[in-house]
RNA sequence: GCCGGAAUGGUGGAAUUGGUAGACGCAGCGGACUCAAAAUCCGCCGCCCGCAAGGGCUUGAGAGUUCGAGUCUCUCUUCCGGCACCA
């Protein structure tokens, strides 16, 4: 056999794919002597076809998965299908099949596409969130959180897409509009259930600090920002002349003597009791009516006209007992803090320009050192913070000190409490669309909410169903579905019809991933405690929030819940968010017709080059541009290497990565060598400390070049074709991560028994990086002027004595006089001169 | 407004700890091979002055620290992302 002049791929790609599935080379199991190595990259939703986003995201991870076994780790690498979901329901009406006839075939189409990459996944462990075998575990989650109180149903105004004919958790509100379709959401009051992720927002905040060192730092931020955390104080103004109190939240407890009224949400619940028999009372109504009635877009826009009513009722400041005014205000949202806000016009613009609009007194209680504020003379709040004035026994503070004193009076008169806030909220999990995971329970007419026995699971989602034009789910006129026996009294009960968001499947594959076939419970411990936490995972920045949050929250939830072991509080140690792959500048998309199809350029180039382009083009954190001269060049090189070894064949020995340490007699060999050496220690330290898989692909070419420069001299000598076939292997098996399918084909036939999947990584050896002389640059006053050669390891005065008697160097010393002399061993020489 | 990220040749991007700015590609230019073209191979390739040797300038702008700054500090500009009438 020899290796055929012509580069190939298509033969020989399919070869070996053949070879890996047949051998079952990728598979694993637990094994306690080796290391273990997860990594994931976020599984796709079969949508029907892959596209270039999932190559490159699949691509960065196969390249480290294989690099990590090739360093010895017994690497879990699995896949599967997001596959419960609005598209599907939507492409089955408009093709009128069923959701999961779509979903199979889609799946088993882009199963073959990915299979066509040479991805090394464990194929044994694939799973498929829309099977009863998968979906059932989580509707036993559901029935342990009801249990727990972790999840819960509520009514109440609820994010409503009319397009898509359901609600949406906050997550999925993107400017006001539906993330997937992007129309308008409306407001709709709905009895829908929640998981209760506000319970862990503290330990999702907190935590962020665990992952500060392996998650990217904007994602960080992202959720930082999404849970919001504000501390301050809840304060208690007791109503005039009746029981009761408003209880405020503030962060600015400081300014408590400065409070000049109050201001509540319309839809707060007091407002009745305050507004009834009052002067004015049907005005304040119609305030009421028209702003609950507003779009809340537009109620929650910066530009909103900030408009009140007064209450005609009052409540008591906590310290001074001064009567305060209670009104309303569009601006106050019902859902944040307690729905009601004590008004500081001095010290809070909004505040300020509600008092300026209304007549409503302002009181200056926090001033700049040293200076005095005159309310009258304001033209805005003054909002920084300062020295505490007319606050009783608190004058003279400063804020903060100020802030924390008048909350411990507080507390200790029982009139407030220093609190925490967050914006986070919970997350409804209802979705009244059919294709999704049934909600375990039922109502019955006698005992109400009742939960489906656990020994009753799954509530299988009925597949004889037809879907409605308009997209309304079935469920709900389908009896077989709905009749359903109370598990309480064995009376007559109708069947939950909602289904859960399928960010709920997505939030716990990970975990399902390390015993994806058991059957008779979610997970296998000693696999669990194996395998997790997932020590990379990889995928698009756009689920920084939602899904990385939910994940996040499972895993908590699901330990407290004693699935997952006590200790195990992230799902994700490291985080690589890859960019977008974009053609003419923006994100490829069909609608817009700039696709690139990853078929028809496996077709063309093969799988090896269309993956060594996608990691080439730019550092994975960045968008990229697809180029079709681009991916010329990586195809060049590919063909480059190919031609190399072709030319090589009966030259090279069979040997592995950096074999060959032997006294070099020959300058070529030595300096062959050391590129070699130097190459496989960058590419060792790109791909695993630094993910930088394109600086990684430069340096092998660098290596590729060095050997196309010395071969023909090389390949006369036996030390000569010892140094090559050295370097040649080290080129195969660093190439071999991006480009498996021609590393394996050249392996083979260079004459290696052994197929490279089993190859390790190649050691460098700091011998091979001893050279005999330097290049030290000389400076003179930081300007680089020359350069000089010098035997290795020369001391500071040599190196200076050299420097000065350089030519090029003493030119520009002429009539000066040098200074000071600079030295840094083996890099540089800098003279100082006046 | 708050938080995070970024800015380097014609172009994608290198420069890992403050020490030769522009690795490796792409595009371009010149040459070899060819009847010719493609492919391939060899050479050149930041900007300005210069025949050259050489010199000057250069990492968004400006200052600072340093013998030395793309890298550190401060101020500013522009762009991208997140949050935002959040009390």
């Amino acid at each position: 056999m020899a290796l055929q002049y012509r580069y190939a791929p298509h033969g020989l790609e399919e070869k070996w794919q053949k070879h890996w599935e047949e051998k079952n080379v990728f598979h694993c199991t637990e094994d306690a002597s080796r290391p273990k190595y997860y990594l994931m990259e976020m599984f796709p939703y079969p949508s029907g076809r892959i596209h270039m986003g999932h190559v490159r995201n699949y691509s960065i991870g196969d390249v480290m998965a294989r690099f990590r076994r090739m360093q010895g780790f017994n690497v879990l690498h699995p896949i599967g299908w997001d596959a419960f979901g609005l598209p599907a329901e939507n492409a089955a009406i408009k093709n009128n099949t069923h959701p999961a006839e779509w979903t199979y075939a889609n799946i088993s189409n882009m199963r073959t596409q990915l299979k066509r990459m040479g991805y090394s996944y464990d194929w044994q462990r694939e799973i498929a969130t829309c099977r009863p075998e998968y979906y059932r575990w989580e509707q036993e989650f559901f029935l342990k959180c009801l249990k727990k109180d972790l999840v819960y149903r509520k009514k109440a105004a609820q994010n409503w897409c009319p397009c898509c004919h359901t609600v949406l958790a906050n997550e999925q509100v993107v400017d006001g509009k539906c993330w997937r379709c992007d129309s308008d959401v409306e407001q709709k009051e709905l009895t829908q259930w929640f998981f209760r992720i506000t319970a862990y927002a503290d330990e999702l905040l907190a935590d962020l600090a665990k992952l500060e060192k392996g998650w990217p730092g904007r994602v960080l931020s992202m959720q930082n920002n999404w849970i919001g955390r504000s501390t301050g104080a809840e304060i208690e103004f007791a109503l005039e002349g009746r029981e009761g109190s408003v209880n405020v939240f503030t962060t600015r407890a400081d300014t408590l003597y400065g409070v000049t009224f109050l201001t509540l949400a319309p839809e707060h619940p007091l407002v009745e009791a305050l507004i009834a028999g009052k002067p004015g009372e049907t005005a304040i109504r119609s305030f009421i009516e028209r702003t609950k009635n507003m779009d809340r877009l537009d109620r929650q826009s910066e530009t909103l006209e900030k408009e009140g009513v007064f209450t005609g009722s009052y409540c008591l400041h906590p310290m001074t007992g001064e009567r305060i005014p209670i009104w309303l205000g569009n601006f106050v949202l019902a859902e944040y803090g307690t729905g009601a806000v004590m008004a500081v016009p001095a010290h809070d613009q909004r505040d300020f320009e509600f008092a300026r609009k209304y007549g409503i007194a302002i009181k200056a209680v926090v001033e700049p050192a040293g200076k005095e504020l005159d309310p009258a003379a304001m033209e805005e709040a003054y909002v920084e913070s300062g020295v505490l004035a007319r606050s009783a026994e608190f004058s003279g503070m400063p804020s903060d000190k100020g802030r924390e004193a008048i909350i411990r009076k507080l507390e200790a008169e029982g009139k407030g409490k220093a609190t925490v806030n967050y914006r986070l909220r919970d997350w409804n999990i209802s979705r009244q669309r059919y294709w999704g995971a049934p909600i375990p329970v039922v109502y019955c007419e006698k005992c109400g909410m009742q939960p489906v026995k656990e020994e009753d699971l799954p509530v299988l989602l009925p597949l004889d169903v037809k879907t409605f034009e308009d997209g309304r789910s079935p469920l709900p006129q389908t009896p077989s579905f709905t009749d359903a026996v109370c598990p309480c009294c064995g009376g007559p009960a109708r069947r939950e019809t909602d289904t859960m968001d399928t960010f709920v499947e997505s939030s716990w594959y990970f975990a399902r991933y390390t015993s994806a076939r058991k059957e008779d419970a979610p997970f296998d411990d000693a696999a669990i405690r194996y395998w997790l936490p997932v020590d990379q995972y990889i995928g698009g920045v756009e689920h920084a929030i939602l899904h990385l949050l939910y994940a996040r929250f499972f895993t908590k939830m699901l330990r407290d819940c004693g699935y997952l072991p006590k200790g195990l509080d992230e799902p994700f140690s490291n985080l690589l968010t890859q960019g977008m792959v974009l053609l003419g500048g923006s994100k490829m998309s069909k609608s817009k017709g700039n696709i690139v199809d990853p078929d028809a350029m496996v077709q063309k180039y093969g799988a090896d080059t269309v993956r060594l382009f996608c990691l080439f083009a730019a550092p994975p954190e960045r968008d990229f541009d697809w180029t079709d001269s681009g991916i010329e060049g990586a195809y060049r090189f590919v063909n480059r290497v190919w031609h190399l070894f072709a030319d090589l064949q009966g030259v090279l020995h069979p040997v592995h990565a950096c074999s060959d340490l032997s006294p070099a007699t020959s300058e070529a060999v030595r300096s062959l060598r050391y590129v070699e050496h130097s190459v496989v220690k960058k590419v060792g330290d790109d791909i695993a400390g630094r993910n930088q898989f394109n600086t990684a692909i430069a340096a092998i070419m660098e290596l590729v070049n060095a050997v196309a420069k010395y071969h023909a001299d090389l390949s006369q000598t036996e030390e000569g074709k010892r140094a090559l076939s050295s370097a040649m292997a080290s080129v195969l098996t660093l190439l071999y991560p991006f480009t498996p399918h021609m590393c394996e084909e050249i392996w083979q036939e260079l004459g290696h028994e052994e197929a490279m999947d089993s190859e390790p990584w190649p050691q460098w050896s700091k011998d091979a990086l001893v050279t005999e002389t330097c290049t030290v640059v000389v400076q003179v006053n930081g300007k680089l002027r020359g350069r000089i050669e010098v035997p290795a390891g020369s001391g500071p005065d040599v190196l200076e004595k050299t420097a000065l008697e350089d030519p090029a160097v003493s030119r520009h010393l002429e009539g000066k006089a040098v200074a000071k002399v600079v030295v840094v061993p083996g890099r540089l020489v800098n003279i100082v001169v006046r």
